[in-house]
RNA sequence: GCGGGCAUAGCUCAGUUGGUUAGAGCACCAGAUUGUGGCUCUGGGGGUCGCGGGUUCGAGUCCCGUUGCCCGCCCCA
């Protein structure tokens, strides 16, 4: 028996790094006023279908979609914009207030080829800001997830790209000007680019091929089809970044998956991931509200990797650090006195462990130090009194065994809040 | 979905042209230390060599299949 592929176990040992940068994501959210939402992970496909698109991979190639027993075709969420926008509209929480700001956390589900930093089950923690059609919407946005991200990565490894994508109407135009420049060059084009002419021209933009690169150099840009407004909040974001000091690059190519963005669209890489370098991305959706049947509520928003945040972390947070427990030892004559012991220092909030092997006292005080314990009772140590030890000094104090409360009290004053 | 690499102890890895009972370091357990951890020394336990076939007198080593991970493509978080 293993795992199914792609999905992982994430063990005792990893759970400090996890709880580190999950008290990152609380920080930031917490510190830019943002209120978390908890949708589930099990959603009606057509949820994807529709807000998503089908002819993103995400959704078309790579969703988990099953029957349940009353033959509902369901899906395992592959991100959790959609999902956020239902409930939205489902709760008429933008009706109770215009503007909303959401966070989120938890596990999505795509049906990819595993390689570092891509699996079939991993998480997602994004943010959206709805209400606003105010580019400071959009600097909001990218500056909460450039901070999640920069506070657990260096800054010098991480680059933050940003592009527009106009309204939908001049993203249509685009997409035919697009055509019509590349079907001069079909030919010339790499397979994959010829196949998405008709279908996605859009993403022929950022292929790697090199013949593609050189035709894509004189394609025509998104900028020569902007209006005069959509061109005036994209510098205003641009503006805003600039003056909040967020380092970002400009690229004309840059086209996100999904097909529900307008406007401002961004991606946040790392130097330190291999072929999969997007720690997170995310952009403006004015139409997906609309799009799943709710009222027109626009919104920008991002969702970072979880699992590659932590891959893209130069931040180690030092480990073997004393923990705030104490171990309890004894021999197996003492296990009535130790359990009491436990059981009453429990009672007054201290963490304790002990060790039912009843083995030596050598052994359990190794075991002490393994576990990083600050400090060790030895119950029965000497005759009818306790030794409370501190690992750190070495340091020994001795009550009675009859006097629990002393121990109590020397046990707060000793143990580092 | 396409192309390629890897798979030996809990972990990181050796394993010589196929040839006796498959090794090391770390980790684990015990002792040195007559109830006291970390350092050091000594000893000990632990391996269907990913799994299934095949070639061979003989396979960890060669061949095929399969599963998983990794790299690139694709895609994205």
């Amino acid at each position: 028996m293993q795992t199914i592929r792609g999905m992982r176990d994430i063990l005792p040992s990893e759970i400090p790094q996890w709880r580190w940068i999950e008290s990152l994501i609380a920080q930031w959210t917490q510190r830019y006023g943002y209120q978390e939402i908890r949708p589930p992970i099990v959603e009606y496909a057509e949820l994807f279908y529709h807000g998503v698109g089908t002819d993103t991979d995400a959704v078309g190639k790579e969703m988990y979609v099953f029957l349940d027993r009353s033959g509902e075709q369901l899906a395992l969420r592959p991100e959790l914009t959609a999902p956020v926008a239902r409930a939205i509209i489902q709760h008429a929480l933008h009706k109770q207030s215009p503007t909303l700001r959401l966070w989120y956390y938890g596990p999505c589900f795509r049906y990819e080829r595993p390689q570092k930093g891509r699996q079939r089950q991993f998480h997602q923690v994004g943010a959206e800001c709805l209400g606003y059609t105010e580019p400071d919407a959009d600097a909001e946005i990218i500056s909460l997830a450039w901070d999640i991200v920069s506070s657990a990565s260096d800054a010098d490894t991480i680059e933050l790209v940003i592009n527009t994508l106009g309204t939908e109407a001049e993203q249509q135009r685009y997409r035919e000007h697009l055509v019509r420049y590349f079907e001069q060059f079909a030919a010339d084009l790499s397979d994959v680019s010829r196949q998405r002419l008709h279908s996605n021209p859009l993403r022929i933009l950022d292929s790697k091929d090199e013949r593609d690169r050189r035709i894509i150099e004189s394609a025509p840009l998104i900028m020569d089809v902007l209006s005069a407004e959509s061109m005036a909040r994209f510098e205003s974001t641009k503006t805003l970044l600039r003056e909040i000091g967020i380092p970002y690059r400009e690229d004309p190519y840059l086209v996100r998956g999904l097909d529900y963005y307008t406007h401002t669209v961004f991606e946040l890489r790392s130097q330190r991931l291999g072929a999969q370098d997007a720690v997170g991305g995310g952009g403006r959706y004015d139409t997906l509200l609309s799009r799943l049947g709710g009222d027109r509520v626009p919104g920008v928003g991002f969702g970072i990797g979880v699992e590659r945040l932590l891959l893209s972390s130069t931040k180690l947070n030092e480990q073997s650090q004393w923990q705030r427990l104490v171990f309890v030892a004894a021999d197996q004559s003492q296990n009535i006195a130790m359990h009491r012991v436990l059981r009453t220092l429990r009672s007054h909030a201290i963490p304790c462990t002990a060790d039912f092997q009843y083995r030596s006292l050598k052994a359990q005080l190794r075991q002490a130090n393994k576990l990083r314990c600050q400090l060790a009772v030895l119950v029965g140590i000497p005759d009818e009194h306790m030794t409370i030890k501190d690992m750190r000094t070495g340091h020994q104090d001795v009550v009675p065994l009859s006097n629990i409360d002393r121990l109590v009290e020397r046990i707060n004053s000793a143990v580092e809040p």
